[in-house]
DNA sequence: GCTAACAGGATTGTCAACAATGAATAGCGA
DNA sequence: TCGCTATTCATTGTTGACAATCCTGTTAGC
């Protein structure tokens, strides 16, 4: 059993998926890192893994590459990206440019019913972070800025925040410590305090502090060789 | 000769285009409103126009079609989107969000080549404005916002910025009052300086100011049904 | 023994024929 | 004459076969 085919856990509905649900399977797999950069994905493989054509999988593919979550090799074949550290510093910058502003409509926008379901979620959020479940940790905790942007309740935002989740999750599993949570779930019981006392700049600044504090424990040195140096590695 | 044979005038070049440049040229046209909301963009007339495989011309669409600028109606085909007035909320606030930040950065990031590169770029708004050419004004006006995101040299913001500069002309094309330009080339003289005089918050301030004066005059009134309730337009 | 060319196999890219759906029109009946 | 139905046509969606490319393992030659 390859690493493609636990994207697809068991296929119970016989109606066919479409390419938005492929691509959605995708980036939950690629965000709590069952899919790590570089992962090969085949056609043939993904056509089996989710039981559908490969007309299909080349269109979802395409629409993975051109949210930069896949990179398309011409002849290559299709592979999970590995961001670089350039990229990487694209993609804070621009969760920085965003993911403030979408707390702070978060806040102006959220129903009682938003407060109580982000509440129940940052309780999963605990309970996944107390028992040690790292991977359920690292989905809830991509999930919880996913679940902001639909509070905000602004399709475009969603779509970036979603995108830039799930190259966060491929850059902290390049250029993260091992071991070390990506997301403190501290943060965002405050972030959440924000938004259930209205406070519009509070939860801004307190995203914007999040975001750096996640940047901070990347290890971004210079700009790494895409193509690593092997020689480099292996001498004496 | 329709509509979408305008997309493409002439290929002097042999070398077939590739799905990027089909969706970059389809942009362009809908930026400078050659293609208005709702144009049906037929396969075998892009075939024609762009003179690619069937293939291609799918693979653009759907691209096209995942950033929101077309409208892909199964076995119905695609056209042209026609942005709700919800979506040009969405399209503004998003745009709120990210360009006063772009602009901001931008500031920071201009070398002397960028500023000169975008004082000529304004030389040619005012002339095609005091010309008349409406259609290169709103092009290029257009573009003034894409230069920034380039400027700022954040690809992820740079796509974003063109996605949705592409629909804010959508958008105008339908609620813009008629004759009346969108950007005041005015505003861009102004962020322009900010940028000559790095002054960072200016810049974000002013684009902020900027949006805001291009949605004020569009008419976008309540929430505009979808599908329009006839029974209440006719009841006397 | 090492390098380089070659062949085999596997994978991706493309194309053309076919199926399926929707729209338009013509025909029929009231 | 109006309205409904059935047939036709155009367009999109899908499938399968084929072509092109790349990777790998082997073999011949130096």
């Amino acid at each position: 059993m390859n690493n493609v085919s636990q994207v697809a856990e068991a296929e119970p509905q016989d109606e066919e998926l479409d390419e938005e649900e492929i691509v959605e399977r995708i980036f939950e797999a690629i965000i709590d890192q069952r899919l790590p950069p570089g992962t090969k994905l085949s056609e043939a493989s993904l056509c089996e893994a989710f039981g559908v054509g490969r007309m299909r999988v080349r269109r979802s593919l395409l629409l993975l590459s051109s949210r930069e979550v896949v990179s398309l090799q011409p002849n290559r074949g299709a592979y999970v990206a590995s961001p670089s550290s350039e990229q990487a510093r694209e993609v804070f910058e621009a969760r920085l440019m965003i993911e403030p502003n979408v707390a702070r409509l978060a806040v102006e926008r959220a129903s009682d019913e938003d407060l109580l379901m982000l509440q129940q979620h940052l309780q999963l959020e605990h309970q996944a972070h107390r028992g040690n479940r790292r991977r359920d940790a690292i989905r809830l905790s991509g999930q919880f800025h996913v679940l902001l942007a639909e509070v905000a309740d602004n399709s475009v935002a969603l779509r970036v925040v979603k995108e830039l989740v799930t190259r966060t999750s491929l850059i902290i599993g390049i250029f993260g410590s091992p071991g070390v949570s990506n997301c403190r779930d501290e943060d965002h019981d405050e972030i959440f305090t924000a938004l259930r006392t209205r406070d519009s700049e509070g939860a801004a600044r307190l995203m914007k502090d999040h975001l750096h504090h996640i940047q901070e424990h990347l290890e971004l040195g210079g700009p790494t060789e895409s193509t690593i140096d092997l020689a480099t590695i292996f001498r004496k």
